[in-house]
DNA sequence: TAATTAGAGACTTAATGAATCCATAATAAC
DNA sequence: GTTATTATGGATTCATTAAGTCTCTAATTA
């Protein structure tokens, strides 16, 4: 169990944002060069980031991505959610009625995890990669 | 981010020789009807497990597999480390320095959730499924 | 109007998960 | 001892997903 790499760089992309340019917008060709990846690959992870609301994308020249909510207020459980999605880690493939006691457990450190990563704030991290 | 269906298996394999058979052995074959999967599929698992040394196979007529240790000893981490192996879910790709901080917060929430599973065990588990 | 930028979709490649099949080794029952 | 029963291991197949590229389109600012 593993989470992609595409969160790797999206975690890294929003540290960028929220400790280096928290108004004017970043070009994904300039945040691309900074984390050495492909600027078409990172897009994707951008996309994600604006519909989960968490950036802004400004279209044209000079354009780019800035910072849509206060920095206070994006987690490490926002941008990991965007990337990954909501699915839970488990789901019982057995059919032994609505509910699978295992499946609660698994479930319940899920949510120990999940709580850590929503009080985690990214803003938190001082020291910029 | 899922754990494979073979945890799956694996932790209602174990839930049955816990709470129906604790001493005699069971035969793959009855564990993969009880679960409705493939024997040599399951057997795969039960291999894992038995290296783990959570359980001790008894081979020849009248043979399977039974507890090796306590059941109170048997946790949930226990089994899905034995699956999934004992990787971290989070590896920074870029390489900066020897510490990054986003990997530090990432695998400090798994380990809230891994001494999570550690603390419940098998045996917690009444009802049968 | 032209340069710059994001957005979206099709596509490719590699890795992994899920599962099957078969051949081998060990052991208990007869 | 021979045979039936069981676990063990490797090779193989199939489907899914991750990772990444390419290209075209749309929007917007200089």
């Amino acid at each position: 169990m593993k989470y992609s790499q595409a969160t790797d760089y999206a975690l890294h992309a929003m540290l960028h944002l929220v400790s280096e340019a928290p108004d004017k917008p970043v070009s994904v060709h300039l945040l691309a060069e900074k984390l050495g990846v492909s600027p078409t690959y990172l897009s994707k992870m951008l996309t994600k980031l604006v519909k989960a609301g968490l950036i802004h994308s400004v279209p044209g020249a000079n354009g780019g991505y800035r910072l849509r909510r206060s920095q206070e207020d994006i987690s490490f459980l926002d941008i990991i959610h965007a990337i990954e999605g909501t699915a839970s880690v488990f789901e019982c493939s057995l059919n032994h009625g609505s509910e699978c006691q295992i499946q609660q457990v698994v479930l319940d450190a899920e949510r120990q995890m999940e709580e850590y990563l929503r009080n985690r704030k990214i803003s938190d991290i001082t020291r910029p990669s």
